[in-house]
DNA sequence: AAAAAGATTAACGAAAAGTTAATAACCTTA
DNA sequence: TAAGGTTATTAACTTTTCGTTAATCTTTTT
């Protein structure tokens, strides 16, 4: 879950706004003073940080610069009444990330600060989930590749690898012969019927080697991908 | 620099934005048909897509959704006359990073595109590095060198030198034509895919002595930089 | 037992990929 | 600006790959 630091010196906006975020599932803190928000930032780690640029003490822009200096990384969102364009240029300028002006329409503001989110976690793991264990055989997708048992390595042509995942998909499942010519061929006729037999028959010795894993026929219907753990 | 695609088929508006833009230093190109979007985005890498909302024949909603589904990572801003909220949480449910009125002030929509652009930027390449340990050989893309166990050093060319880093990259994982055409050649076409050709051939050769690396061609899609450690 | 459906292997042709050589573009330096 | 060298692209040709089709045999259904 993502931890918001919400700085707002409006009581009764920073309420509204802190229940509201709380309530759209954010692990919310919400304070309403600049000071406070350093000494919190040097013992938690937050993922975002919505500021109101007028406050008292220290405004919005000065504490950004404190903070990016401090935290270069940490990004942040301005808040205010000030719309004057200048201002939301400055804010910009001081490494904001977005800059939303009062009033502030609570949706949009949590489906701004959902797809700030989104982009940084995306930007965090690229890693694709492309490893399918099936049996003793582990099946990559994304590059085509059957490996047995990191003893060898079968590459396998596009429709093949295609056909495995939707069977692998549908595991022990009754995969249909129309089900899987209309999802792989694009169309369901005599032809790419006996194609698909043939496209089994391989998938079946690449896959030999380990008796818990069989495709069997089931006539006239399709195929059942059985796989026993 | 950035290559930004400008969809808008009001003519003043986007021959004003367009300019400005350019004026600003980014690499922009505009169109004013959805269907050309894709044929373009097909053949050519832009870093951020600036879509209208309200288009003819296929509006920027359904284009965003198409967009998604074919290039999932490239991020886009909605333009729009329609100030309707329920538009505004849709633009962000289709997976827009920002979301902008018109009338669009100029200077704002730079300045959000340069923050957004200073974001991407710095999660993308967080390192830079001079020494690449690639199996037995050791990658210096700066000096465009690669070195064999210390016995003897290629020099390498500028493209053989950013594909292999390239692929060093994206190492066990599908590299596909697109985008290592996108990204190094600037466009996807059928000569350049011929150049790829001959590039890979000669770092195939290159690296040739560690039998445990390999390029390996995936049929109509790309490459696969396999290493083994 | 006949007919239909399925399995397996092989053959084929089109398209893609690989390789080497030739040409064109691009620098540098005289 | 001309020469020479380097690099990238294009061309020409060969090899490989892949999906379909065909041929043959086996299994299932009625």
């Amino acid at each position: 879950m993502n931890k918001i630091l919400l700085l707002e010196d409006d009581n009764a906006l920073g309420y509204l706004l802190s229940e509201y975020l709380k309530m759209k599932n954010f692990h919310l803190r919400w304070i309403s003073n600049s000071t406070e928000a350093l000494v919190l930032l040097e013992k938690e780690k937050f993922d975002l940080l919505i500021l109101d640029v007028m406050m008292p003490e220290m405004d919005g822009f000065t504490l950004a610069q404190k903070i990016k200096d401090l935290y270069p990384t940490i990004p942040f969102i301005f808040l205010t009444a000030r719309s004057l364009k200048v201002d939301v240029l400055k804010g910009f300028s001081f490494g904001a990330v977005d800059y939303l002006k009062k009033p502030i329409d609570e949706e949009e503001l949590v489906v701004r600060i959902q797809a700030l989110l989104a982009r940084l976690n995306v930007a965090d793991s690229p890693t694709t989930y492309d490893q399918i264990k099936i049996g003793d055989y582990c099946f990559m997708p994304n590059v085509q590749q059957l490996k047995y048992n990191d003893d060898y390595t079968i590459s396998l042509t596009s429709r093949e690898s295609e056909l495995l995942l939707f069977l692998w998909r549908h595991k022990n499942q009754l995969a249909t012969h129309k089900e899987i010519l209309t999802t792989i061929w694009g169309e369901n006729d005599y032809f790419n019927k006996k194609s698909l037999n043939v496209f089994i028959s391989h998938l079946r010795k690449y896959l030999s080697k380990d008796s818990n894993i069989s495709i069997e026929n089931i006539h006239n219907k399709g195929f059942l991908f059985k796989v026993l753990d």
